[in-house]
RNA sequence: GUGUCCGUAGCGCAAUUGGAUAGAGUGACAGCCUCCGACGCUGUAGGUUCCGGGUUCGAUUCCCGGCGGGCACACCA
């Protein structure tokens, strides 16, 4: 229940219910209260002192049953709720609920289209892909837990002059029994020794230039070779899916709106927004303090925006999105507000709803990473070796634990999804294994582990269990008004699309849960408070599971 | 150079959108398994929130000016 709305209704009949709840907010203490109103903004409209005003408030509010106490300390109001209200009100709504407690409907079924991830054809996935999917595929399952209707769009990198490139590189030096083997390895050690080759023969670029040619031409080989080398590409990333657990409703990449082009540079022209510059057709933004926009290269092929224009056109068209989100780095923040405003200016009073979804930077410690140099660390082998750490430990901590190697893929995927997710999407990150590798404090472990240990003490405790308690000491309180934010997080998650609000939210409820578990006996507690604390512990558990499956990570039983 | 984002404890980060005494983690040091899972818990040390102005009852948060850094800036994506 909304206690903001709930107090703000009955401070004073003259001041409106909406300022009010807005103004209120969280004491720093609990020992203070649980709500507290600064009375300093009134104090302008009522005309008096804040601490006056706040005495006021404080003596006049009606306490009931569930706000028990209001009381004045240094122009502020700090309200007290019932615990045992507050615990029972709680708990009965996680156990109503469950796997769905913190969803709602406020999406009422309205499309959001999500592009994430898109990898390019012919390119390991390697961890400056993660940020991404990870971020792309938790906000897909936060819509869908808010009533949204998520389209998620992989937007393949399958067009371009790099599949001459590699084209050429195959024939020269490359064979199929090589490729089949070694995979987008193999192909991606060709693109390498092809950039190598081509710094002492720059013939090189006009040969793959011409087999890209021959691709737009349907050159029967050459198309082939492209459709193989894409193949191989889903298969690979493919298995890094499913292990993230992240999902796609449409793989329509560049190459899908090849075709789609002509007509939206037809409308730039007739809308008279197409102008001739060195050779270019350009959208001109000086207006708007941008670069000109380029529509189409001196020799008529399309580019990257080209496609995104026709590619927004066509989402629009085929999906009546509410939003279209695009999950991609603040590199292209530009490209962004370019491609938004030339719709814009194009009259689609849609473009409002395009957003670009940034995050940082992935670097290694010793410099950015670089597909051409070969100079990147491949994100198979980091959870390769994350699932190797947590088979370790296991095998040091629990070995009698059944299904070792299953746990330890849960424990080790979750590492690596964890580790992308719980800072602010913007921040960069400076990839080492240390710190994907390092599984105490604030970690995906963590928390799993603090599931584990709630899952042993229900095994251990019965299933029975009681929503209501007498006294709720201040261990049990801090987990309940933690358990009870949750809607509310994942609801700022999605409106800010920070999904590291929910990883955290998950850290904090554990710490309180291990606060609780430390100071409070559960099992060998007076029969009344041990149902209590069960149901506690039961609560604590479905809101972890719930929160780290927000984020695509599995919680396993033991570990 | 222009635009844009960032700067918080030794380190990597939080801070409920302007609220009360800036918080956890990690690293360091000191403790806790003959009590429900020690992948855990408790405690100590660690801060001029980059600097200088301004707005405000109140600024880590908003505005202006510096300093430092990332990114982008015409035919790559």
């Amino acid at each position: 229940m909304d206690f903001k709305q709930y107090i703000a209704a009955r401070v004073r009949a003259d001041l409106p219910q909406e300022e009010i709840a807005s103004l209120l907010a969280l004491p720093p203490d609990t020992a203070m209260g649980d709500f507290a109103l600064p009375c300093f903004k009134l104090a302008k409209t009522l005309r008096k002192a804040p601490a006056l005003i706040a005495q006021e408030l404080a003596a006049s509010y009606p306490t009931d049953e569930i706000v028990v106490e209001a009381s004045a300390v240094n122009g502020y109001v700090n309200f007290r709720i019932d615990r045992a209200f507050w615990a029972e009100r709680t708990l009965a709504c996680i156990f109503a609920e469950r796997e769905r407690y913190g969803s709602s409907d406020e999406g009422q079924g309205r499309t959001v289209c999500i592009d994430y991830s898109s990898v390019n054809i012919a390119k390991p996935f390697h961890i400056g892909h993660l940020s991404t999917t990870v971020l792309g595929s938790a906000l897909y399952k936060l819509h869908q837990f808010l009533g949204y209707r998520p389209v998620g769009i992989n937007h393949l990198g399958d067009y371009g002059t790099q599949f001459g490139k590699l084209i050429s590189a195959y024939k020269r030096w490359g064979n199929r029994e090589e490729i089949e083997k070694g995979g987008l390895r193999a192909l991606n050690a060709l693109y390498v020794r092809f950039h190598e080759e081509a710094e002492k023969d720059p013939s090189l670029e006009d040969e793959a230039r011409a087999f890209f040619k021959k691709i737009e031409d349907r050159d029967e080989e050459s198309v082939a070779l492209f459709h193989w080398f894409k193949d191989l590409t889903l298969q690979d990333v493919g298995r890094i899916y499913e292990m993230l657990d992240v999902h796609f409703d449409s793989w329509a990449g560049e190459s899908f709106y090849i075709d789609k082009i002509g007509p939206v540079v037809d409308e730039l022209r007739e809308k008279g927004l197409l102008v001739e510059s060195e050779g270019a057709q350009v959208v001109d933004l000086e207006a708007y303090g941008m670069p000109p926009c380029i529509i189409l290269r001196s020799d008529g092929a399309s580019l990257y925006h080209t496609r995104d224009l026709a590619a927004a056109v066509y989402r629009k068209e085929t999906y009546d999105f509410y939003k279209c989100l695009y999950v991609v780095a603040y590199q292209q923040n530009l490209h962004f507000r370019q491609l938004f405003k030339v719709l814009e200016l194009m009259g689609k009073d849609w473009a409002k709803d395009l957003i670009h979804v940034a995050y940082g930077m992935v670097s290694l410690e010793d410099g950015s990473m670089s597909t051409r140099k070969g100079k990147v660390v491949y994100l198979e082998d980091v959870i390769d070796k994350c699932v190797e750490k947590a088979l370790a430990v296991i095998a040091e901590k629990n070995p009698a634990l059944e299904n070792k190697q299953e746990i330890a893929k849960t424990v080790g995927v979750g590492a690596v999804i964890f580790g992308a997710l719980y800072n602010n999407k913007i921040k960069d990150i400076t990839f080492s294994y240390d710190k994907v590798l390092n599984f105490e404090g604030e970690t995906s472990c963590y928390v799993q582990y603090t599931c584990a240990r709630a899952n042993s003490v229900l095994q251990k405790g019965g299933r029975a269990r009681a929503t209501k308690a007498e006294a709720i000491c201040p261990q049990e309180f801090e987990v309940i008004k933690q358990l009870a934010e949750f809607p509310a997080t994942v609801h700022d998650a999605l409106e800010k699309y920070e999904p590291c609000f929910v990883a955290r939210y998950a850290v904090d409820l554990a710490q309180k849960y291990n606060k609780f578990y430390f100071d409070c006996s559960i099992l060998n507690a007076e029969e009344k408070t041990r149902q209590f604390r069960l149901a506690l512990t039961e609560a604590t558990l479905i809101t972890l599971k719930n929160a780290l499956g927000l984020l695509g990570i599995g919680v396993p039983e033991k570990m």
